[in-house]
RNA sequence: UGGCCGAUGGUGUAAAGGUAGCACAGGGGUCUUUGGAGCCCUUAGUCAUGGUUCGAAUCCAUGUCGGCCAGCCA
């Protein structure tokens, strides 16, 4: 709710590393009129915490520099993409970085296609993006490579008729058996020569769909010997008679990942294309693309970094697939999830995400991130904004004997500790009430601090109270507490300050809501769910949901959607986007409270 | 056994030939009407072996370990 207001907030000094030290020496060079990112995500799945580092690191340099990131879908096959992904990723993206780098978001106006020009006596096809701060009134999308079909195809009618690439008849299996291993050199397929004539006829009808998928493909002619496999005569385009999620039928044939990316790099202008780790042996071919081509304008250049992966969970697409298709989860934003909009659903402000990623650091080394450091960023922003108030998750029953029927005293809570302008709100305290079964022991352990037969404790807000008398039913299960309470000891009371070594948290009976509550744990019981090439689905942690039935103060009873609570001693929480309705909430927890007893107690 | 890339406390990262620092985690303390937060203190590290140098985490060599690459996926 309040995520941009909070802008003004001091952002954290920006953040250095490799790749910005290669951009601003770029900058000091006067290389570039401007600086253009990008974030280019296949729309085949829901954006992860890993690309959220990737999108933070993108737009966090155009923003630094005064640059544009584009956010492109990288669409160029049309078997595994669907316009639900396209709508995700943009919902993802839009709401990760707003109030911080908005104005950098490239997108363009719907429809747009990259236009013809000429550049220097040069002809030439630029994709120009627009940013949010380059306001518009038409309606904006944003950019796709399969805008870029037409123009890609006469890139590769160019590459055929330099004599650099050639129309292919092998079989698919043939192709692999043709390409070699790593240690052995590929040979030559027995199309590679050839004539211009007969590859731009052959490319053409390619085209036309007069070929049946697999029958042939366009590949690059480069070096079946290349120790580098993606330098083995690469394939360009490949046949596909499939409807395409946003080009429809209009074509039959698709340019593969190499040569689509790095050109559309070069139409929309990118100067710095940062990708993850796994695409640097596909550096070489991303050079020799653009380097073929008798380009107009200064062209892009790729960098790698590593990609994050986090402790005590998975990041890879088709794992996070199974675990909503095996109905593991509830779906694709359910809290457990590492994906954004899981993450978002669970509760986590973006501002969250974004110290998160700052704290990463960008390096070569590939490496597991403990969640601990993700969880830190969350309370941390949480702490300074949430508003205090009183749950009993598992409710037990108190009588203060000493308070009569109907008598009821209104005391001041504190709404945020961290921020005295959230003021204080009344509640009551009156003779039933509801604490914390955990908060009572009738045999306590050393240093329990909390309530136990004959003891005292300080009821927050309230007063001390001390146990007179254990209620249980017929099984032994304490059922209920009778108290007395100290009404001297209250805020403001002759004897306030009295000291006691606990202080507990509590909800007035006659004033009490009940909530659904639902406590969220992580996904899987081990810290690298895969580590020795075990099935993570062996791993899943059986309590990462539990729902409880909690006892809420009234002020509870119909939460501002979007406002993020911390109830006290317990956790954060806000009410669930989807489920939580005026006067029957649900509250889903984003993070529990750092809770030194329950490490001491060996968690409990 | 081919190529590319990497290696700094438990984890993630700084130190661009000159005092190995930061964050998270861990431990201790202080404060506290949240066993929260804050504040203070603290444990713990340059993969190995040589070389260059007055001086090496940094440069060089060799080795070791790890990641990536043989999709008509991205």
């Amino acid at each position: 709710m309040s995520e941009s207001a909070d802008s003004s907030a001091p952002s954290p000094a920006e953040p250095s590393d490799f790749i910005r030290d290669l951009v601003a020496a770029d900058v000091a060079a006067g290389r570039y009129s401007r600086i253009h990112t990008r974030f280019p995500p296949e729309p085949n799945g829901y954006l992860h915490i890993g690309h959220a580092k990737s999108i933070c690191l993108n737009f966090g340099i155009a923003r630094q520099f005064g640059g544009i990131c584009n956010l492109r879908m990288d669409d160029t096959n049309p078997a595994k993409e669907d316009i639900e992904y396209v709508d995700s990723i943009t919902a993802d993206v839009k709401w990760l970085i707003e109030g911080w780098a908005d104005h950098c978001l490239g997108l363009k106006p719907s429809g747009a296609t990259p236009a013809p020009n000429t550049v220097e006596g040069k002809s030439d096809f630029l994709m120009p993006a627009v940013s949010g701060s380059e306001s518009s009134t038409g309606k904006l999308e944003p950019l796709f490579a399969s805008d870029y079909f037409e123009a890609l195809y006469g890139y590769a009618l160019e590459l055929i008729r330099k004599g650099v690439a050639y129309v292919c008849d092998l079989s698919a299996e043939d192709t692999d058996a043709y390409r070699g291993s790593p240690d052995r050199p590929g040979r030559n397929s027995p199309y590679r020569e050839r004539s211009v004539a007969e590859n731009v006829d052959r490319f053409q009808r390619m085209r036309a769909g007069e070929f049946p998928d697999g029958a042939c493909t366009l590949r690059a002619k480069i070096d079946m010997a290349s120790p580098n496999i993606w330098l083995r005569d690469p394939l360009i385009y490949r046949i596909r008679h499939a409807e395409h999620h946003h080009t429809g039928a209009k074509w039959c044939l698709y340019p593969l990942y190499d040569f689509a990316h790095c050109l559309s790099d070069y139409l929309e202008g990118i100067t710095h294309s940062i990708c993850t780790l796994e695409f640097e042996v596909h550096r070489p071919l991303y050079d020799w693309f653009l380097n073929q081509l008798d380009l107009a304008r200064p062209r892009p250049h790729q960098y790698e970094f590593a990609r994050l992966n986090v402790s005590y969970t998975v990041m890879s697409k088709r794992k996070l697939l199974a675990l909503v298709s095996e109905g593991r989860v509830t779906g694709w934003d359910d809290p457990r999830m590492p994906t954004i909009s899981g993450l978002r659903r669970r509760g986590v402000p973006a501002r969250a995400l974004r110290n998160f990623a700052q704290r990463l650091g960008v390096t070569k080394y590939n490496g597991v991130t403990e969640v601990s450091v993700l969880e830190h960023a969350i309370r941390e922003e949480l702490n300074t904004s949430a508003l205090r108030r009183l749950a009993v998750l598992r409710p037990l029953k108190v009588i203060l004997t000493n308070v009569a029927p109907g008598e009821s005293y209104t005391l001041a809570a504190t709404n945020n500790p961290e921020d005295p302008s959230a003021g204080t709100r009344p509640i009551a305290l009156s003779r039933e009430l509801w604490i914390e079964h955990d908060d009572f022991a009738e045999v306590p352990p050393p240093k329990y601090f909390r309530l136990k037969p004959g003891g005292e404790v300080r009821l927050k807000y309230a007063c001390i109270i001390q146990c007179r008398e254990v209620i249980k039913d017929a099984t032994g299960h304490v059922t209920e507490l009778r108290c007395t309470a100290d009404l001297d000891t209250r805020t403001g009371g002759p004897n306030s300050g009295k000291k006691v070594k606990g202080t507990i948290h509590w909800v007035s009976a006659v004033d009490a809501v009940e909530a659904e509550v639902r406590l969220y744990d992580r996904l899987f019981t081990e810290a690298e769910p895969e580590k020795d090439g075990r099935d993570f689905r062996s791993v899943l942690n059986p309590k990462s949901l539990e729902v409880v039935t909690a006892k809420v103060e009234r002020s509870l009873a119909d939460p501002t959607p979007g406002m993020r609570f911390q109830f006290e001693r317990i956790g954060y929480f806000w009410p669930d986007p989807q489920d939580s309705r005026p006067g029957r909430p649900v509250f889903t927890r984003t993070i529990t409270l750092k809770d030194t007893w329950a490490k001491v107690a060996g968690g409990g």
